[in-house]
Parts: structure tokens; C-alpha cells; sequence
RNA sequence: UGGGGUGUAGCCAAGUGGUAAGGCAACGGGUUUUGAUCCCGUGAUUCGCAGGUUCGAACCCUGCCACCCCAGCCA
């Protein structure tokens, strides 16, 4: 927390500090297209721009930035607000729209064709590629490029109302086709979709391109500092020649950032959704996928976001950042906040023979080793137990094993040290149940006589409750699964990025276990239930959020 | 090869002319009824490279090199 505050400024916050020592608002915006849902990525930018206005009491906006109604859908943006919500950010006032302004944008673009600095053209798509020249030649005006005045706003009333199909039409500014800089090679400010919108329905069939909206919708937002990620660096000599030459209220300035990205995962809306077309997951919200939602239900606290946003910094480096960071904070925020329990993954029977049937004992377990304030929980124990298998060897394998084995001896988590002097082995010779003797005189403290080193998980047979365990891995088994010329990403995608292990056993307060909260069930990892899935399933589901970290070499 | 960017440890990143912060990862050691947490310790004679300016350069100048972005009627 410490180390949060202290952090230095960035170069974005060095310039709001600037521009706020020389008495300027601070007003910034979320921008996102709602073609599909937030991932780790938006992120950063939430992060970025609610976090630098919530610090310097400024505002942020979100506006949803759908000027393609081709790509765009309602439920995205249920999507987007219900995900900045849980990363517990506020927008100022109500949600703005670019389609808010579809009408100022179209009498802004009727003033450039005024001030002879827009034409239609007629052109083809492919002939206005081919004449916009090429990254070492410069382009050709469009023979349309001479229209008049008036010939022009013809044209334009006619692309409004639909007097021309599809493609047949576009308006462009006229800036210089010889510009260094492609996107003034007069670029598109309208094209004709004939498709209704989400929000404005059939209402236009002419809408605006990004470049002619995004910084008109800053300018009428009274937006101080539009924050934009690398690729669109090249667009601000546009974005700037806009404000310049329409009469607009305000003055934004964009400024560019490097976007994240992630080692191990994909930040890309586009890819991810190929991902959920192409099946390889189940939908926006599985939970090996980085978006928001996915993280979320996986049991991601948001604080664990915005402390790994904090961590990466915000530069305009090209980077990619080792996920390692991101597992990190998120076991940082989880340590802190999860309540222990016990789980037993792959049970193995274990019998008490110093304890008749019947005969139980009450115990009580802190709910989190380092903090008292999360209070206590009964324990039943009995003569008939469960451990994991994992925790048992018939030989002790070396020195350095600590768990039980036959003969050995070894601390059941709050509770008593076991010793064990029997088993019973299947036909392959796998043990199948732990014959033990517990130790009256070891509660909540060590034996006199010996030294106990191991401390293993378990539950009570009788009392515990059946569970599933949903472990997720990494989707990808490469760095940079997006990144190499010649090879689809789906190439890399991890077999075992979701193990289920069904026949778990959990310890009996976990029959109550709620929704949201996610658990640290001891030795294993940090677990949630998957409300929807135990619905679905009628079972106890519980999703692995993350495993403990594990420096054991055997 | 036009234009726009970026190069500081395996990864992220401070540093803005006074002699290389911090975090992640890794590796040692200590504590521990979670092989977790926590604590302590270990890294750059050097900042893409080469010259130059200066008493002094990661920071200034010159030249070179590498990588990223741009030729959608996507954003």
C-alpha cells in the first residue's frame, strides 16, 4: 500500500500535474466500442483515466464509442458497465454515446463541405486504396476531389437518405493526398451502412468514422486529456486538423500510451472473441479467458487489478508483461482477504483406531492464521478422516519429505499429530485407507519427547460435503502466443488449461459457502464456488482461482 | 526505402548533467501447526552501438543499429 503511494508519477500524471499547476480541469473519458467485453487490457486504461480523475478530482466519462453498428451490441455494453462497476470506478454524469451526437457530427461535416474541406466521392473502395498511394508513394486526388460546394451537399443529402447504395459513396476531407502521413490522404469522415443501430435504430444509414468523431466527442465532453493506446499516434495530426478547422467549444489533446500486454494470454478483443466463436472456450465469462468477467468469476479480486495496474507503470514502451506480476497481486490481495478452509482433493480414508465410532471430538480453527478478526470455525473430528493422497508415500521418499508415510509421523492442520502403522493397498499396490493412532497431548501444541515437521490438510469423512474442483491453467503454452508470423495462436492453446477433478470432499462449513467469497482452502489454493455451474450441476462447484505459489523442489 | 514511435538486469520500471530507485521472477538463509504468508540477503563498473561536448553523460550533440505502428468505407 505503501509502495503504491509512493510511486512516481508517470509521464501522463506529469502532465496533468503540469497542466493542473496552470489551473486546468481534468476531465477524461473511457472510450470503449462496445463490440465485445473488457479484458485485462481495458484495464490499464480504466485504470489510467478513473484512477488519475478520481486522484486529482477531476472527472471521467465513459462513452461508448459505436460508431459501427455492424460490430456493436447491447449486451457489450451491459457488459462494459457492469465490469467498471466491479472494479469499483464511477463515471461522471450519465453514460455518454457517440450516437449522442450523431447529428453534431453530421452538421459539423456539412460545415467542412462549406468551408470547401469535404467532398463525396464516388470511388470504389478499392479504387480509393489504390489512388491513396502507398507507405513510400505518395497518392492521387480522386477525379471527385473538384466537385462543388453545392454539387457536394447534394451528394451528401442524397448519401443520408439513402439515395445511394452501400460502398457507392463516402465523404472525405480534403487535406493532401501527398501527405507522409496516410491518414491525411483525405481520409473518410462518412460511409453508408444500412444497418440498424443499437441505439439510434434506422435513423441514419450514414455514419461517422472514428477519426471524424473521436475527438469531436472529446471537444463537446469538454474533455481536457484524451488518453489513446500507441496505434493511434499517426490519427493525432487528424485528430488536431478536426479541431482546428470546426468550430468546436473546447480544446482536448490526445496523448498516446503503450497498450499491455500480457505474457502467456491474449489482449485482443478480436482474438478472444475468435476464441469464443471458434468454441475453445465457453463464452466471454470462462474462466481462463483475461476479460474482465473471466477474471471475475474465476474469483479475481478487482483490487488485485488496479494493484498489477499500479505495478506495470504506464509508459510508451512496447512491452509484455510477465503474468507472473499479475499472479502476484492477485495472491498478494487473496492472502489478506481469504478466509482458510479445508479441502480434500484426491481423498484418501483414513481410520483413527484410538477413537471408537461415535465418538467425536470439537475442534476450533482460526479462519485466517494472520488475522484474528476473521474469527473461528468447529472442526468435528472422528475416527474416520480423508487426506489427500499426495500426502502420503508408502516409503518415505527422501529427507526432505515431511508428509505422512507409513511408520512416520505428521501434524493434521488444527489438530492432532497422527502417526501411522497400517494400511490397506488395492491390487495395484496403491494404498486405499491409513490405519493411525492420534495424539491426545498434541492440540495446539507440539509433543515434548520429538520434533513433528509436517503439517497436512484434511476432513472429516462423515460431516464433509462432495465437491467438484474446476483447476484452471494457463490458456497458452507460449510467451507470446500472437506474436509469431506463420503459426495461429490457437496452435498454442494449453490441453490442460481446465482439469476437473470430480470425488473432492470439503470440510462441512463449505456447504454454506458464498458466492463471491473466495476461499483459501490450505495447501491447495484460492477456490470459489461457480454459482452458476453448482446451479447448473447441482453440486458444489468450485473454480481454482490460483494455486499457492509453490518454491517446494523435490 | 515515407511518416510516427521505442530501446535502462529474464520481465516491468524510476531516473530529465553529479556518479544506476523500486517491483516481479530466480537463488540463498531465518520464522512458521499452510513446503503459503512474513523477515533477511544475493544481482547492471553500466543504461542498443560508436563517436563528440563536459571536471563529470543513461541524461546534451552527431552518426549508426534494432524493434514496433501506419497503405479498413475497423476502432
Amino acid at each position: 500500500m505503501l509502495a503504491l503511494s509512493e510511486k512516481s508519477a508517470h509521464f501522463l500524471e506529469q502532465i496533468i500535474q503540469k497542466d493542473l499547476l496552470k489551473n486546468q480541469r481534468l476531465h477524461l473519458r473511457f472510450p470503449p466500442e462496445p463490440n465485445g467485453y473488457l479484458h485485462i487490457g481495458h484495464a490499464k486504461s480504466i485504470c489510467l483515466n478513473f484512477g488519475l480523475a478520481e486522484k486529482y478530482a477531476g472527472q471521467c466519462n465513459l462513452r461508448f464509442d459505436d460508431t459501427n453498428p455492424l460490430k456493436e451490441e447491447q449486451a457489450y455494453i451491459e457488459a462494459i458497465q457492469s465490469d467498471i462497476k466491479w472494479l469499483g470506478y464511477h463515471w461522471h454524469d450519465e453514460i455518454k454515446y457517440a450516437s449522442n451526437y450523431f447529428k453534431q457530427l453530421y452538421q459539423w461535416a456539412c460545415y467542412l463541405i462549406d468551408q470547401n474541406l469535404a467532398y463525396v466521392d464516388e470511388l470504389s473502395a478499392d479504387q480509393i486504396r489504390i489512388k491513396r498511394g502507398t507507405l513510400t508513394e505518395i497518392g492521387e486526388n480522386s477525379p471527385f476531389r473538384q466537385r462543388s460546394i453545392a454539387d457536394n451537399k447534394v451528394c451528401f443529402e442524397k448519401m443520408k437518405s439513402g439515395g445511394y447504395a452501400e460502398g457507392q459513396a463516402v465523404l472525405r476531407a480534403k487535406i493532401d493526398m501527398t501527405h507522409p502521413n496516410l491518414n491525411m490522404r483525405d481520409p473518410i469522415l462518412y460511409r453508408i451502412i444500412y444497418a440498424s443501430h443499437h441505439q439510434t435504430l434506422d435513423e441514419w444509414c450514414i455514419y461517422p468514422s472514428y477519426d471524424f468523431a473521436h475527438g469531436q466527442e472529446d471537444a463537446i465532453e469538454g474533455i481536457t486529456h484524451s488518453f489513446c493506446t500507441l496505434e493511434f499516434s499517426d490519427h493525432r495530426l487528424l485528430y488536431d486538423w478536426f479541431l482546428d478547422h470546426l468550430p468546436v467549444s473546447s480544446r482536448p489533446k490526445q496523448y498516446e500510451f503503450a497498450p499491455l500486454n500480457l505474457s502467456y494470454t491474449l489482449t485482443s478483443k478480436r482474438k478472444l472473441k475468435q476464441l469464443i466463436d471458434e468454441k475453445y472456450v465457453t463464452g466471454w465469462t470462462d474462466p481462463r479467458l483475461p476479460t474482465l468477467s473471466g477474471l471475475r468469476r474465476r474469483g479475481v479480486p478487482p483490487e488485485a487489478i488496479k494493484r498489477f495496474c499500479s505495478m506495470i507503470g504506464v509508459t510508451k514502451s512496447d512491452s509484455v508483461v510477465d503474468v507472473s506480476m499479475l499472479e502476484f497481486s492477485i495472491r498478494e490481495v487473496l492472502n489478506q482477504e481469504a478466509p482458510r478452509a479445508m479441502a480434500v482433493m484426491y481423498p484418501l480414508k483414513l481410520t483413527i483406531t484410538n477413537l471408537d465410532d461415535g465418538e467425536k471430538i470439537q475442534l476450533k480453527a482460526p479462519n485466517h492464521p494472520q488475522n484474528d478478526t476473521f474469527g473461528t470455525r468447529n472442526l468435528c473430528f472422528t475416527n474416520t478422516l480423508y487426506i489427500d493422497q499426495a500426502d502420503f508415500k508408502i516409503e518415505k521418499p527422501n529427507k526432505k519429505w515431511k508428509r505422512l508415510y507409513l511408520g512416520g509421523e505428521v501434524r493434521l492442520r488444527n489438530s492432532y499429530v497422527i502417526h501411522c502403522h497400517d494400511m490397506k493397498l488395492n491390487e495395484n499396490g496403491e494404498p486405499i485407507e491409513l490405519f493411525c493412532t492420534y495424539d491426545q497431548n498434541t492440540l495446539g501444541k507440539d509433543p515434548v519427547d520429538r520434533k513433528v515437521k509436517g503439517v497436512i490438510h484434511w476432513v472429516e469423512a462423515d460431516s464433509a460435503c462432495d465437491a467438484t474442483f474446476y483447476l484452471y491453467d494457463r490458456l497458452f503454452q507460449n510467451e507470446t502466443p500472437d506474436m509469431h508470423a506463420n503459426i495461429p495462436f490457437t496452435d498454442f492453446l494449453n490441453p490442460k488449461s481446465l482439469v476437473i477433478v470430480a470425488g473432492s470432499k470439503v470440510e462441512s462449513s463449505l456447504k454454506q459457502a458464498l458466492p463471491g467469497v473466495v476461499y483459501q482452502f490450505e495447501r491447495e489454493g484460492y477456490f470459489c464456488l461457480d454459482e452458476t455451474l453448482s446451479k447448473q450441476k447441482k453440486q458444489l462447484i468450485f473454480n481454482r482461482t490460483i494455486a499457492l505459489k509453490d518454491t517446494w523442489v523435490q
